[in-house]
DNA sequence: CCGTATCCTCCTTGATACTG
DNA sequence: CAGTATCAAGGAGGATACGG
């Protein structure tokens, strides 16, 4: 039952959840273009809705990676930008990316093969 | 509705979706020590279901990540091993590691931080 | 404008019993 | 030994309406 010392402890499990998240990628990959407002990456990112948004911005501001600025204006602005943290792991991220870029091509051939068992490549009699 | 053209397609939303799955970074990492039988991986990874372990294990299979050899033997035999591809991965998994050691500290401080608002480290009155 | 509150649905996972 | 089949439960995420 109590399974996994493992997965709660371990720092590569507690950054795995995060990068495998996917809106928190995604904003992190938005602020990547500098400091921006809540509405705009609403907008940016196709899909997420205020829910998601808020929660992904929260949890990565807890973990620290950004940074938030409130502006007492009218009408009210908030800015979202990454730290230094946060700047670093998006590194990380483009190590992945770029990874993933170098490997696809070999991912997906393996799994047209598993896909279809028996099948050779352009060989037709 | 339609949402993320992205997240679907993405050659890195791909591989971190593999990457962010608990199992199958823990069994790439118990296959680093080299090849072994199912009733191995299923007793080393605590916690873990046989309907978990299968499906893991058929996952990075499909996807070329490691390889599956069947002896004929009574009792079976069942071997998995990385793949070069596998190998490949497992050196991402641990520049994730050496990343989350590296800045785990951060973080932490960072959630405890945030957690507790207006609290001053280390200044009692 | 920047969120929060609510409801609801699906999907993943876990537990477990069983088979070739 | 190496899985498969089945069922139930929980939580993550989406849609949406409303508040400061």
């Amino acid at each position: 039952m109590e399974t996994t010392a493992y997965a709660k402890d371990c720092p590569s499990r507690q950054i795995l959840d995060r990068i495998g998240d996917t809106w928190s990628v995604l904003v992190v990959g938005m602020l990547a273009d500098g400091p921006q407002r809540y509405s705009s990456l609403a907008k940016r990112i196709e899909g997420i809705s205020p829910k998601m948004l808020t929660q992904t911005l929260r949890g990565l501001e807890r973990d620290g990676l950004i940074g938030r600025t409130v502006y007492a204006e009218v009408p009210p602005r908030v800015d979202y930008e990454l730290t230094i943290l946060g700047l670093s792991l998006l590194d990380l991220v483009r190590a992945l990316s770029r990874w993933a870029e170098t490997h696809i091509g070999d991912v997906q051939a393996a799994r047209v093969a598993y896909d279809n068992p028996g099948v050779r490549v352009s060989v037709s009699s």
